[in-house]
DNA sequence: TGTTAGCACTCCTAGTTAACGAGTGCTAAT
DNA sequence: ATTAGCACTCGTTAACTAGGAGTGCTAACA
């Protein structure tokens, strides 16, 4: 059961914590009390001060230091004291403007979304590609380059165009694989990608068999080509904004923080949500030594409804939320719309 | 008009360059002369090491240090003093075991290589991908996705795939898209893809508008799709092992080197470079503030004996520059010999 | 009873000083 | 030509100091 907190312990909390985030220096009664808007003695705010923090929320960096919030303290913060801030028509002007140029591919479009939310926020904003997985085929095409190469092109129905080198047998020839790719596009179209290696295997196997020559060495490359392990594409804006925090000018806080996010499987996981809505996840929480002085908070984008994509910034723990939630917000429903009506 | 140097005054200025590039560190008389190789007091090489100093090939970091090279130092080291050592079996057979796997996409091949060369090395490796717009048409095809959306597939005669997202007008019919890719492909093979555009509108222009009906807005989406001012592709390895060294512990000169890496248009002018063989860029040289620490070391890969791309090495002046360089040569030609067996 | 002024105390920071060591340049002897 | 010796420079480290910011606690106040 947790102990009622005062309205003036809220608000003290509140003010502490806005304050913490942008000078980056602990908190001391005196300069609470210095605000305008607080009407308190500093004796009198160290008397909260110090209740607060046998709760929980604050901490001290030595015996006789101000105040900085806790991991508890930001999570109480995010939860009940977030107020999202308006952002200012210029702003509002620019992000729009951003989005007003057409793009001629979705990666694109998501790419400078990674970048506009990274300027924006001034932390690295990280944007997961679409599941290629659960897109179906729409399309197989087979490309000849010489006598005994080629490649192979996958489209799916979002468009998506995947290629594979595919190395010829010498003894085929070309009506052969043109029937095969037909085959392969009557039996295979509207099978979602992750199936595919599956359905080769126990269907078209047979009749492929039946009507293709020299079956067995082109099945070998086909089913390769067909085997898509493809991780989701990752896209970076504003990578090495965090190393102008004051919290990372120790290069050995740097290293593991930027080699954890070349390490695409791992941020993978690590932003990958099932939920949806904005994911706020504090320091300690994200369960990863590398980022326990970040917060990561993340949302989704849409297609058709679906849930098919993840849109993140990562930062300080220091982090300006307000600011960044709102934003966040913000663009990645423009990324929703702008992607449902062009692609 | 250079004066001559010694012979003595030659061995210590590689010796001092060879210790410096290991310790990072000022290097004394007294340490060179306690090497088994060296009979001579620290008084003499106090001397010797004093003219290399006043000719411009040393530096003092303050008035009694040791002695470290300076930019010139160490070009006349690379020119004239640099013996490309032999790897150990050992590392021969790893970097081999790295190539034996079979890529089924010319990038992952390359993009493996950043990778290899930058374990090697422990710097960063950079490869730019081929030249795309030297490469010619192999194929066009256009996939209908609905009933106002496509996809436009270009291949070329190297086996690359562009694609790109059109949006078709509501007058459009099948069969009408399907004479015009048509007519593109009987026009356009074995253009390359820099004269697209210029052909297009040269050329098919009046064709198309015999033959096609909506042919206006068409036109539009196709010149825009064919409008192929894709940068070619940078491939990165070990990205952050340069934060490592001991000259970049201060996170104010790590940032703007992070930065500029991302930078695809700088790397690209700082990295394409027409000469062929190992080329070695020291510090100001380079002519970019931001790597003026940075050695840069570039060579080119070729397919169909000609140089299509580039493999740079990038790390600090205090590089072991007789590794990378032997390296770099070795990995550059499997590169080579692996793309074009393979693609 | 809640608020506040006053005060002793803690701890960080910056600046000073001193000792030490690594290295140099120069001179004179070999 | 080489080298031993020596005075000198400068960076590094540790110890110490003074100042300042901030705290907790106590006692007085409204």
């Amino acid at each position: 059961m947790i102990k009622m907190l005062t309205e003036r312990q809220l608000f003290l909390l509140q003010v502490l914590v806005d304050d913490y985030i942008l000078s980056a220096e602990p908190i001391g009664s005196r300069s609470i009390s210095k605000r305008g808007d607080i009407h308190l003695s500093p004796a009198t705010i160290r008397n909260e001060l110090a209740d607060l923090e046998e709760m929980g929320f604050l901490e001290k960096t030595h015996l006789s230091s101000g105040r900085i919030p806790s991991e508890k303290g930001y999570r109480f913060y995010v939860d009940h004291l977030l107020s999202p801030i308006l952002l200012s028509d210029d702003e509002m002007r620019n992000i729009r403007k951003a989005y007003t140029e057409r793009y001629y591919e979705a990666e694109k479009l998501i790419e400078t979304t990674a970048q506009i939310l990274s300027d924006f926020t001034s932390c690295t904003a990280i944007v997961l590609g679409p599941e290629l997985l659960d897109t179906k085929l729409k399309h197989i095409q087979m490309i000849r380059l010489s006598d005994n190469r080629a490649v192979l092109i996958i489209v799916t129905d979002t468009g998506h165009v995947e290629n594979r080198a595919v190395v010829l047998p010498d003894e085929v020839n070309g009506s052969e694989i043109e029937r095969m790719v037909n085959i392969l596009n009557e039996r295979l179209i509207g099978v979602p990608l992750y199936q595919l290696k599956v359905r080769l295997q126990q269907e078209i196997h047979v009749v492929l068999n039946e009507h293709i020559q020299h079956y067995e060495r082109m099945m070998v490359e086909i089913e390769h080509a067909l085997t898509l392990n493809v991780p989701d594409q990752i896209y970076y804006g504003g990578k090495n904004n965090i190393l102008s925090q004051p919290e990372f000018r120790d290069i050995n806080k740097v290293i593991p923080l930027l080699n954890v996010l070349e390490k695409k499987d791992i941020i993978h996981g690590l932003l990958r949500s099932p939920k949806s809505g904005i994911q706020i996840k504090i320091g300690k929480e994200n369960k990863l030594v590398a980022i326990e002085d970040c917060s990561v908070i993340t949302t989704t984008y849409s297609v058709d409804s679906e849930h098919v994509g993840t849109v993140a910034v990562i930062g300080p723990k220091r982090m300006a939320y307000p600011r960044v939630v709102t934003l966040l917000d913000i663009i990645s429903k423009s990324l929703t719309n702008n992607l449902n009506s062009n692609y």
